[in-house]
DNA sequence: TACACCTCTGAATCTTCCA
DNA sequence: CTGGAAGATTCAGAGGTGT
């Protein structure tokens, strides 16, 4: 049936080395160069038993993109005439990467600019955290290969819009379709929102076990996206900084022929073991997608405004704690969930609470969990608090006594 | 206490007009200049009464790149030493605009790419679709004003790191820090995650509110982050493009004094109006906060969640009323806004219910409104309830009571 | 001024623990 | 044993400090 996928390793810088490859015989490139960072970066592999380094200083902005032009000249050239490239850089580099390769490809054949967007580790900056790096799509014709991908609608979408199909009314405004007997007409199956330009793929966290020790290595993910966007099986797909070959891995795994290219033996090395091995492991993160992770009950966690707080997800016992704290220990607060009494909320908070140096802990209660109680079986670090609806559902039954059942503990 | 900004509106193409105005007497400059579209911009208002355009169509590269840079020379000029600067761009000009502001202000001045994500409708395409566009980020020199914002921690994210300070053993791994008893070390109080370059604001929807019928209209959310990030109050806020006036109505709101150039009359009455609206509901916004601008009163019902009740529109004094009636007499509601003492809110709670027959009412408190009451002043038949962060402030308040300076009435 | 080094981070995984 | 929840771990990080 399928053909078993190529993969080249070629040594050397890519200038040397692309001339060795034939014109026009590459349908995809991903590239990602040095970042101009103006840094050293190194990095060593989890077993501290080696470790990989590049440099990334240089002289002037010229020195700079001249060194991306005489490479992309050569990279145009192996380009098939329905290839696409993928050209990967940061905040440092984006407006000399997008000359250099305006100037070689011709500005027409710009397609996006694409936002490669993470939540990264680190705080205490003093500046916005950086938390993007860019990825340039040209072509190299008009007449490219491009396979629309779908992404999920957003969560804040109508369902209607998903559901109905639209036409435009006498003035040209957009309506709900109707058909003649005036009923609403379905769209048909929908498979989500078109892919945009901003891609939300989670960093490669320092834990993964993807992860190889090599600095600079992005996510499989990503390089998936980009090889099942613009290229389909035994296709040829060339990386002329290969490093520590994520796109050759993705592109064996996807069925497609590859050729990387790298001036160090280590990471060429290192490229090979990983081709054979051939090792994904699956971002729970973004197979799950992160909503899954929220347990704190936002509509709730409106009961709290006009106070600071920091939500907090992730913990069955704790739903925000307060910017303030209390002589330094932490001020947890939990909302009384529907269904649940009030002790089984308070034991939840002071449970999750009682290991973190916690000596006030405050709980919003929404109803009286089936029978009066005051509080009496909880710690005394468990303040109660009501919520206004509470608050005038007893003054109300004060006023007039419902006869209401309650259930015996 | 608090002096009326100032907001000025000067007709003409920046180029000309910006001479006029002094050397470094400016602490924020953003703008939003045409994007390279090669497009010509047209928009009608809601009535269909006015439509607004202008031409974004250039000869080449080199005359918008002029273009720009001859304005940044006369920005720079008028930028405080401590000044910072937003430059608006998308996907056609960040490059361009990059080589402008680099030559102009020097590359050093650089601090953030911003990438304003969106989410937009879009039928099926061929393309990835845009979502985003780009703002640079410069600074006059090395010591400009920055305020810290706060974002919440990603879900992922657990409570001990929040909560526990750590250190170093022996082997230079990171643990948690204990104390000499070997208790938890708390890490006292975190407002949450830095803010990232990566915002996600929503495009002003085609139905918004907030939308004046003029194309390119910014939110006021991205303008609000721009003017807190790096002013304080009274600061100047300098926009060259203003267009619709989005950058003087929130420059207005957050007390910041503001000049707007455009070449067009209708953008500038446009800004015009929007701001005298803006004054006009000013006293209101004093007495309801400013929050109010943004719908905030739709949010302030969710206090109520937990009880069935039936909001009421256009009335002062009212915001819901019970489902549940007392003997045959409504119960109607107030939340108490903000800037307003309990007092004022009682008293146009029960002024409104007056005539109605009511017999008993609910006033939600959101705070102390400046000095310590418990009703002496209201009409018995007003009932106040706390909101739970009010409830929680009290206790907070009587655990390690703060010297706080109370209004006298 | 440049860079080596140290401290403080939080994301998302890996790992352990517990019912 | 098994599955989920909570704790532990590591870093193309960031800023400050000292040489």
């Amino acid at each position: 049936m399928h053909q078993e996928p190529e993969t080249r390793l070629l040594k050397g810088d890519c200038l040397s080395v692309l001339p060795t490859i034939q014109s026009e015989s590459v349908d995809l490139v991903y590239l990602d160069p040095p970042f101009f960072t103006q840094k050293k970066h190194r990095l060593r592999t989890r077993d501290r038993s080696r470790e990989f380094s590049f440099d990334d200083i240089w002289s002037s902005n010229r020195e700079y993109t001249e060194f991306l032009h005489d490479r992309i000249v050569e990279i145009y050239r192996v380009l098939s005439d329905k290839g696409c490239l993928f050209f990967h850089c940061d905040r440092n580099s984006t407006h000399l990467a997008r000359f250099a390769l305006d100037e070689v490809m011709g500005a027409e054949s710009f397609k996006s600019e694409i936002i490669w967007h993470y939540r990264r580790w680190s705080g205490s900056t003093k500046m916005l955290l950086p938390a993007h790096q860019t990825i340039y799509f040209y072509t190299k014709s008009h007449d490219y290969t491009f396979n629309v991908l779908w992404e999920d609608y957003s969560p804040a979408t109508n369902v209607d819009q998903i559901l109905q199909r639209r036409a435009r009314d006498a003035y040209g405004k957009t309506v709900y379709k109707r058909n003649d007997a005036g009923d609403i007409v379905s769209n048909g199956g929908k498979k989500g929102v078109p892919l945009s330009d901003v891609w939300d793929i989670p960093y490669l966290n320092p834990k993964a076990k993807e992860r190889i020790g090599y600095p600079t290595q992005k996510p499989l993910t990503l390089l998936e996206r980009i090889i099942q966007l613009t290229t389909k099986e035994n296709d040829w797909v060339l990386d002329p900084f290969c490093g520590s070959g994520t796109t050759l891995v993705a592109s064996k795994m996807l069925n497609r022929n590859a050729i990387g290219i790298d001036t160090s033996d280590d990471a060429l090395a290192l490229t090979s073991t990983r081709i054979q091995e051939l090792r994904k492991s699956e971002s729970n993160l973004f197979i799950r997608g992160r909503d899954t992770y929220h347990n704190a009950d936002e509509t709730a966690l409106t009961f709290l405004q006009g106070i600071e707080y920091v939500p907090v997800q992730r913990n069955q016992g704790i739903d925000a704690i307060l910017k303030e704290d209390l002589d330094g220990t932490p001020i947890p607060i939990r909302i009384q969930r529907k269904g649940e009494t009030i002790i089984e909320a308070g034991n939840k908070l002071y449970h999750a609470s009682k290991e973190k140096n916690v000596r006030l802990m405050f709980l919003v209660a929404r109803n009286n969990g089936g029978y009066f109680i005051l509080g009496d079986d909880l710690p005394p670090e468990v303040v109660i608090v009501n919520s206004p609806a509470l608050e005038i559902r007893n003054c109300l039954d004060r006023l007039s006594p419902a006869p209401v059942t309650r259930t015996p503990k």
